[in-house]
RNA sequence: GGGCCGGUAGCUCAGGUGGUUAGAGCGCACGCCUGAUAAGCGUGAGGUCGCAAGUUCAACUCUUGCUCGGCCCA
């Protein structure tokens, strides 16, 4: 007897080197250097050069800031998608850009300033436009880098720019062919706006502070009702901003609030809603007059005379009169009373005082009842000079001049309008923020696109041709928009709304959600009074109010701004852009900027048709942004390609959801819950955050946080030990070894037809753009299917089959298959540990993100027979369990199992991984200890081994062969 | 305040047109293996399907209200 033999170096091990531990965070950078070195964008683009396209046209990230988690998920998403589209061998460019222009950069830059105590207003505009574009460039260049890291594939040396003098160029020619096709009009909106700095302030430019300001309650006589006894009473209204009075053109009342009218000590009658009648008399001291039956205390009020009682819609169509009417004029015309749901009894007297020129409710209001602004204060804060009442006199904010004694009040006093003033009314009212000086709404004149005016018809039949050199429609100025003819379907609202029918929604209900928005969405407001924008390059005709649209001029304005940038245009070449036709002196040259939606609504034509970017063509296949863009970008660049060229720039739009916290809650600073990507990337690695967006169910609101990292951490854990399983298994694998698919045993050719359901689940969720289907398909299969099951089963003949036996290489062959599927399958979404499995295994070979989608064999699966074998397995599993917990046996391979005689014929114990399988007489699965020896090669119990050590038949072979070749 | 959307096991997700004990993977607990080993395998415990009414013989699935959360507006 010698000593027994080890067999542990007879037993063939898989063997490689791809480690188990990832190290993604040092290993992701050094993989990123070697595609950038080789790089791999230009190599995908040559290698699909002819191929049909799939064009995903990037929504422009602003500017402004590091990247958050939301970049960072659209971005994985994006990616997902080019990645998915190259490997079924299309032609998938992606074309990163930026939106650069806009009021946020330039506040980042006043604000540089306030810190150096320089003032805005003292630098050249040319200048401080530089310093913006300067700001912009450095906020590309930080993102660039952060969305590089997060294994991004694009064309990132050659991103479009929105601030680059052709897309400023391409934004202009836009604009133009809204003028030449009559698709803009001014008009007025009342907007922030502050005195002392005389300009418009955006929302965010505006701070609210408590003050106290002078409360005024103000009659107007009616003088015409349907109500009798209305006529010759008083309506009253309740302001805190007097200025407001002279510019007053209707009164509102709430259809559905309780109107009273009072008879009071002073003689006269007075409408106010019934809930606000005591504040009212507390406020002027009036006392209402006896009447019969009417108690005196307040109590008794509230129960007193439903009789007197109107509803608010019984005012319609009552009119009243200004308290100054006599100065004639527009003083004199009628003020109707007019039905406005925005009208509580919150405060004042339940009736509100319009005008139309200093409130977003009025102006809209009054808009309704064709009322409209009458810009009598100016821009300092004064009413023009030849303004009726107080005209030059001003300033509107200054408290002085609303004060009780002050002229506004006075006035109104003499006229006996004034029912009562107070200065004691405190509240939270807007600032502006540079200045700390009050603001207010004020009209002002702005560019609009009509939504509702008939397109030329060329548009509205969806041919999609450029319109510079088109013969530009009728032209109107100032002209308030048309309502469409009945039934006509050619306005822009029209022409987006059947874009809207046309294109594909991922989900579904975007659709909705876009659709409820063009439907019910106001004329589009393109001016803005600001600095770092593309210009509105109009001349507008001094005395027609009518704006230029000669294709000439706008040829001449295109080409200098495609050359020059925005700069150029300016007043010194203005006279060159008009030619020898035109007078600079006849025309008012537009200074406002457009609104910077109207700038990325216009990249579709910047990079998509310019032949810049000659990979692209216009439309795209996809727009693939956040759910807030049905508002944003979806929508801006629907009407500019819509009223440019008949229909939408894209055939499919995506949406995303937000990422939330953990706990569902949004991210913000102030909350202190916020997560940031590249945090993310530093500790656990790109993958990590890619394997979290792919698996998330992103077309809802998702959440992020440190459990589901740990999550997803284990998941991609499992998957890489499937691919360091594989390659260790197949381990000098080579041609000669491979076997065909009807030479297998039936448990390879099984493996195969679930590989080819494997593979059809993931072609439709990749058409679907469905990639948590597609992430849990390829987990569920690595888990389930192969390591659970095929690798397990399989591990005896890997290990002990000699490696000549057909077994062993039909399993190696379809380990095979497996491992150039599974690689290919992973790579968009793993794209650093698809590379580094795939330079595992092929360490000269090109990179992994270069190959197609695999070729799998079509096998056909009994589905019958594999569930019924898989549910006995799962029986056999769970009889084994009880004997182990008595520690009547440990491993499987020592169980002697009995199953019904009718179980399918198979070797089952292979399938088991048990020590025999018999046939029984009942139905039940039974579990007994096998007697046999266990062999000292491979483990297994069976009744050839003499004793424990021997070596069963097949391992005396295989060694044997293995002591001869190493002798030899 | 308005429009739209969502709330299924600890986590990520499945659950055509309402129909027997609501599923998967992961995690967790317990156990096996020690020749994929900071791996692999097995078994198991977890859910009043946000809450409350209603329709129905029957609702996670339909209706209404409420609540929580989100996006967009005001």
């Amino acid at each position: 007897m010698t000593e027994p033999r080890d067999f542990r170096p007879t037993v063939f091990l898989p063997k490689t080197d791809f480690p188990m531990k990832a190290g993604l965070p040092q290993k992701e950078p050094g993989i990123l250097a070697r595609w950038q070195a080789e790089d791999i964008y230009r190599k995908v683009r040559e290698s699909r050069k002819g191929r049909e396209k799939f064009i995903l046209h990037d929504g422009p990230p602003y500017a402004n800031g590091d990247m958050h988690i939301g970049h960072a998920l659209n971005h994985i998403l994006k990616d997902m998608v080019c990645r998915t589209q190259n490997l079924l061998g299309k032609d998938a460019p992606y074309v990163p850009g930026w939106d650069c222009h806009g009021l946020p950069i330039e506040w980042k830059v006043e604000e540089e300033y306030r810190k150096k105590k320089k003032n805005k207003d003292e630098v050249p505009p040319k200048e401080f436009r530089a310093e913006c574009r300067a700001y912009a460039q450095k906020w590309v260049d930080v993102q660039r880098e952060q969305l590089k890291r997060l294994g991004i594939n694009g064309d990132w040396d050659n991103p479009y720019l929105t601030m680059d003098s052709q897309a400023e160029g391409t934004i202009v020619r836009e604009l133009l062919k809204f003028a030449e096709s009559g698709q803009l009009y001014r008009g007025a909106k009342p907007v922030m706006w502050s005195p002392v700095e005389k300009t418009a302030l955006a929302e965010a430019e505006v701070e609210y502070e408590d003050i106290v300001s002078t409360q005024i309650d103000v009659a107007f006589e009616i003088v015409e009702s349907p109500i009798a006894e209305l006529v010759g009473a008083r309506a009253v209204i309740w302001t805190t901003t007097p200025w407001t009075i002279p510019v007053n053109q209707a009164l509102a009342y709430g259809p559905d609030v309780a109107y009273w009218l009072a008879n009071t000590t002073d003689g006269r009658k007075y409408l106010v809603a019934f809930d606000l009648l005591e504040a009212f008399l507390n406020r002027t001291g009036l006392g209402l007059l006896d009447e019969p039956g009417m108690p005196k205390d307040g109590e008794g009020l509230l129960r007193y005379g439903l009789s007197k009682t109107f509803n608010g819609s019984d005012l319609a169509g009552t009119i009243a009169r200004h308290p100054m009417h006599a100065l004639g004029g527009f003083f004199a015309k009628p003020r109707p009373m007019l039905p406005g749901d925005f009208v509580t009894t919150d405060s004042g007297t339940g009736l509100v005082h319009m005008a139309p020129d200093h409130g977003e409710d009025d102006f809209a209001l009054c808009k309704a009842h064709g009322i409209e602004p009458v810009f009598a204060v100016l821009g300092d804060g004064k009413y023009r000079e030849d303004w009726g009442w107080l005209g030059g006199q001003g300033s509107v904010i200054n408290p002085k001049f609303n004060a009780p004694d002050g002229p506004i009040c006075s006035d109104l006093r003499e006229a006996g309008g004034l029912l009562a003033a107070s200065a004691d009314y405190k509240h939270s009212y807007p600032h502006s923020w540079r200045s700390k000086a009050k603001v207010i709404y004020r009209c002002t004149p702005q560019w609009f696109v009509p939504m509702d005016r008939e397109l030329p018809s060329r548009l509205r039949e969806g041919s999609g041709e450029g319109l510079l050199a088109a013969p530009s429609a009728a032209v109107e100025g100032t002209s308030p928009p048309l309502t469409p003819p009945a039934g006509g379907r050619g306005t822009l609202r029209d022409v987006a709304l059947n874009a809207i029918a046309q294109t594909r929604f991922v989900p579904e209900k975007g659709r909705n959600r876009i659709g409820a928005m063009v439907e019910g969405r106001p004329d589009w407001v393109l001016s803005r009074q600001r600095a770092w924008g593309v210009p509105i390059t109009l001349f507008v005709d001094r005395k027609s109010g009518q704006y230029l649209a000669d294709p000439e001029v706008n040829a001449r304005i295109v080409a200098a701004v495609m050359a020059g940038g925005v700069d150029a245009w300016d007043e010194e070449h203005a006279q060159e852009y008009l030619g020898d036709t035109y007078k600079l002196d006849d025309y008012e040259r537009v200074t406002d900027i457009l609104d910077v939606w109207f700038d990325s609504g216009s990249t579709h034509a910047f990079v998509l048709e310019s032949g810049r970017w000659p990979d692209l063509s216009w439309p795209a296949n996809l727009y693939l942004e956040g759910s807030d863009q049905h508002r944003g970008w979806f929508q801006s660049s629907l009407l500019e390609s819509c009223a440019t060229r008949g229909r939408a720039p894209y055939d499919a739009v995506l949406t995303h959801g937000f990422t939330m916290d953990q706990k569902g809650m949004k991210m913000s600073k102030s909350l202190g819950n916020t997560i940031s990507p590249i945090d993310l990337m530093r500790d656990y690695g790109a993958d990590i955050l890619r394997l979290w967006a792919l698996s998330v169910d992103f077309t809802e609101d998702h959440r992020i946080g440190k459990e589901i990292l740990q999550g997803v951490a284990d998941q991609y854990r499992k998957l890489r030990n499937t691919y360091r399983y594989l390659l260790g298994a197949l381990e000098g694998f080579s041609e000669a070894e491979r076997v065909g698919v009807e030479e297998m045993p039936e448990l390879e050719q099984y493996m195969l037809g679930l590989l080819g359901k494997l593979d059809a689940t993931l072609r439709q969720a990749v058409d679907d753009f469905d990639f948590n289907t597609y992430v849990r398909a390829l987990t569920e299969f690595c888990n389930e299917d192969l390591s659970a099951f095929f690798f397990d089963i399989r591990k005896d003949s890997l290990y002990c089959d000699a490696v000549t036996d057909p077994k062993r290489r039909a399993y190696r062959t379809v380990l095979d298959t497996l491992f150039h599927a599974l690689v290919r399958y992973g790579a968009p979404v793993l794209v650093f540990t698809s590379e580094e499995v795939w330079a595992s295994r092929y360490p000269d070979g090109d990179s992994v993100h270069l190959l197609e989608w695999p070729q799998v064999p079509v096998v056909a699966v009994d589905e019958a027979r594999w569930s019924e074998l898989r549910a006995l397995r799962q029986t056999v599993n769970e009889a084994i369990e009880p004997l182990r917990r008595e520690k009547v046996l440990g491993s499987g391979l020592e169980a002697v199992v009995t199953v019904p005689a009718d179980a399918p014929q198979a070797d089952l114990a292979e399938l088991f991984i048990t020590a025999t399988v018999n046939r029984g007489q009942g139905s039940d699965v039974t579990v007994e200890r096998s007697t046999d020896h266990k062999c000292g090669r491979c483990w297994r119990l069976l009744p050839e081994v003499s004793e424990d050590g021997d070596l069963c038949a097949r391992c005396d072979d295989v060694v044997a062969q293995i002591d001869a070749g190493a002798v030899a």
